[in-house]
DNA sequence: GTGGTCTAGACCACT
DNA sequence: GTGGTCTAGACCACG
């Protein structure tokens, strides 16, 4: 549970953290059922607002990635499913294009792009939580 | 010239014109020299504050994009070089990650992202304004 | 004497078993005068606090439907009278019409709301404690 | 756009907004794309923080009733939609079920609480978005 | 002017 | 101990 969270980024602190959970259950290092630190602590840790932690605990809770259990803490869902969500899809698919775009402006080539996606999805691989 | 515009993304309006003119030179369809309409013209067709697309006008030439002659209006650069700067690399880096975690999500299988980069640079295709 | 509780509900344990207590009166599952398990059996039994047990036991006897006896145990109260209390009255229905509303906004039709209604009137049915 | 809030509820102060911004959008009070008072505006009306108008506006947004427009405001959806999720559908017939449990505990009638939904269908009646 | 993010600190309900 | 709610007040980005 190593969290690293940049303030100077202009990502939204609480989005990072939503980042990083995701990142970390994609590649299997938080298992189902895991439990997650406390808000306060986590907090105290990466030294952050405790409302900034309950607010990526809360929208991931609402993506169904964790859950909370009153009085006792926050879990890594274990009946996770996908949701499908068109408008998220087409999200994802815009944000690839601006990437590819982006990517192109700075000189990047294709082939560098793709060999990314492949490592991405090497680390993601065969700890897939619905296999 | 034809700019697609919607205020109810979540996406800056200044940035999607950035988004769509970086694309349309991507694509080759404006090419180096090419005169932009002027902000008052984008402004009134779009239907936005001229500051707005004046943001937009001059983070474009900031980033060598697109070029102002006073008098005569703003153009397509054609001179331009790619930046390789590795922080913006990082970044985009980053970006794909998000965005191949996030498709995880939502059950985009992997062979869909690949088709859908492929499908991106197709658009680019031999238009690429540097070959 | 089968309790469904769920911890991850968002609804309180302790609540949780005051409404499948109330529930199962309703229906004619539990008699009056008949004996509720322990505390400390059903703590034990649904795997929880034995505090949130004792919690809902105390709520359910400040509200008359159960009643404990030193020494014996707790009982389904025997004269249980209906309380007529207005406020309670203004907040079932609140209860109602936020539920009429909301199952609008998912898509729920009218008459599938009322054949719910209909059936947990049928589930209650004869049973009535009081009639 | 009169709000009715009251702190003494044990209802949150955000989900009471919501609440009445959904009844009014159902009732027809709201039309789509009418604009709603800005969180300064309505936290300083109903006398409440606006962190507080906030949260329940960015939850409005979330199930779709409501859309913000960057530097414009808030405004009333035009194009919502139906959201079938089974999860919600099912927490709206426990709210039901409960209710008329509850009801039957302080002496309500079967009759009465049918009346009640009727009346509240009446309200929404012809005035539905979707027809 | 609009909403979005973050902080600091308080109080409460639940277990 | 846990998270949930609310307040007060600050700063920022956007239009």
């Amino acid at each position: 549970m190593y969290f690293n969270i940049d303030p100077k980024k202009n990502v939204p602190l609480y989005e990072q953290i939503i980042h990083q959970v995701k990142e970390m259950c994609a590649k299997g290092l938080l298992k189902p059922e895991e439990k997650l630190p406390s808000v306060r602590e986590l907090s105290s840790q990466i030294v952050i607002n405790p409302n900034t932690v309950s607010k990526a605990y809360k929208e991931l809770e609402r993506q169904g990635v964790i859950m909370t259990i009153r009085g006792r803490g926050t879990f890594i869902s274990e009946d996770f499913h996908f949701t499908h969500d068109p408008r998220k899809s087409e999200a994802i698919k815009q944000a690839l294009k601006q990437a590819v775009i982006d990517s192109h402006y700075v000189g990047i080539e294709k082939e560098q792009v793709e060999s990314w996606i492949e490592e991405f999805y090497q680390e993601i691989g065969g700890e897939n939580r619905e296999s």
